[in-house]
RNA sequence: GGUGCCUUAGCUCAGUCGGUAGAGCAAAGGACUGAAAAUCCUUGUGUCCCUGGUUCGAUUCCUGGAGGCACCA
């Protein structure tokens, strides 16, 4: 069959990568990363990029997505989407298998939900005049466009409402037809599986280690490049907290509480978008953390 | 040893002028179309420390006890 692919999701600290570089190195594929995060130069302890995890046996794995952009710099999904289509046609061309690996529920939806209206730029002038309405005013004004689309759109969030007029406007005032956005792959979905309590255990440790092995120096680093605080707090939970501990807002040991606690709670959420996928059809082959990388590579190519 | 205060949800604490109780945080579930590690929604029965008393009725008042904190010795 053309066009397969090999998804590996699980939330945070599950072991994606290793499982992923593992892959690639017995089906000659290459990595292509869904982790919003990971995008970033120069955050690197904090995003769990571990790089040096991309040689196996002294074979050096591809991959893409990662270190893209720098951190001042804004990476929108449309983006993303974008360097899927790129990264995607690179390995095809080689023959080789694209192996999409990250827990970025939203990036891993793209390859199966059209996102078409993503392209849709922002219109300044009508963000201002929205801006001035009620959250009441903004569901009417939405209802009125009757488009389909604003179905899903989260009625307690004004950031949301403003965005899906902002869409709705541009549909209404435009014939021009959106490119659609949806990706002609067939993933196999593998899922690492990770008990709650475990989790909490290995980010807390994870957390502890990272913390005495550079993390507060990258951040340090990113501000003396010039990234603000404000900044930070958008690329990340370490770089957002380790920002409040380094502006003394809170103290080490908040800092350690209150980041693993939202750490686990980031988890949470991922777990709550795969168990989103599943319901919606989506088949995701479950495995263990510490599995036989033979046993899974025998299921692919059994299932291909 | 004496005196005073405290003991209520996993944690920090409100509260009930006597009719068995509620916030924040944590936790759980969910949503998600230009920041998604973002943003947002929903969910609170717990021997109200134990014991006896008063009372129709006590977590609430009174007696005794246990534990904690503070001050005085």
């Amino acid at each position: 069959m053309k066009n397969n692919c090999i998804v590996i999701l699980g939330t945070t600290a599950s072991g994606k990568t290793h499982l992923a570089c593992n892959l690639a190195y017995h089906l000659n594929g290459e990595i292509i990363s869904a982790d919003s995060r990971q995008v970033y130069k120069h955050l690197d302890i904090g995003t769990g990029k571990d790089l040096n995890e991309y040689v196996i046996n002294g074979k050096k794995i591809n991959y893409h997505l990662i270190d893209v952009i720098e951190p001042g710099e804004q990476f929108y999904l449309h983006d993303f989407i974008r360097e899927l289509k790129v990264a995607f046609d690179k390995i095809s061309a080689q023959n080789k298998l694209p192996i999409i690996c990250g827990g970025t529920g939203l990036y891993l939806d793209t390859l199966r939900k059209d996102f078409s209206f993503t392209q849709i730029k922002e219109n300044e002038n009508l963000r201002k005049e929205l801006e001035e309405l009620s959250k009441e005013d903004l569901i009417k004004k939405l209802k009125s466009y009757n488009h389909q689309e604003s179905q899903n759109v989260d009625l307690n969030s004004k950031k949301r409402l403003i965005r899906a007029i902002e869409i709705a406007e541009h549909l209404k005032n435009t014939d021009a037809k959106l490119e659609p956005a949806s990706l002609p792959y067939h993933p196999y979905y593998i899922g690492i599986r990770s008990e709650v309590e475990k989790r909490r255990d290995l980010i807390y440790k994870r957390l502890i280690s990272r913390l005495n092995n550079g993390l507060i120096e990258e951040v340090e680093s990113l501000l003396a490049n010039g990234i603000t605080h404000e900044r930070l707090q958008f690329l990340g939970l370490e770089y957002k907290f380790i920002s409040l501990y380094l502006q003394q807002k809170i103290s080490k040991e908040e800092l350690i509480l209150q980041l693993s606690t939202a750490i686990n709670q980031f988890a949470k959420r991922q777990m709550t978008w795969f168990r989103r996928m599943e319901k919606e059809g989506v088949k995701i082959n479950w495995v263990e953390k510490i599995v036989e990388v033979e046993q899974v590579v025998r299921k692919i190519k059994h299932h291909f």
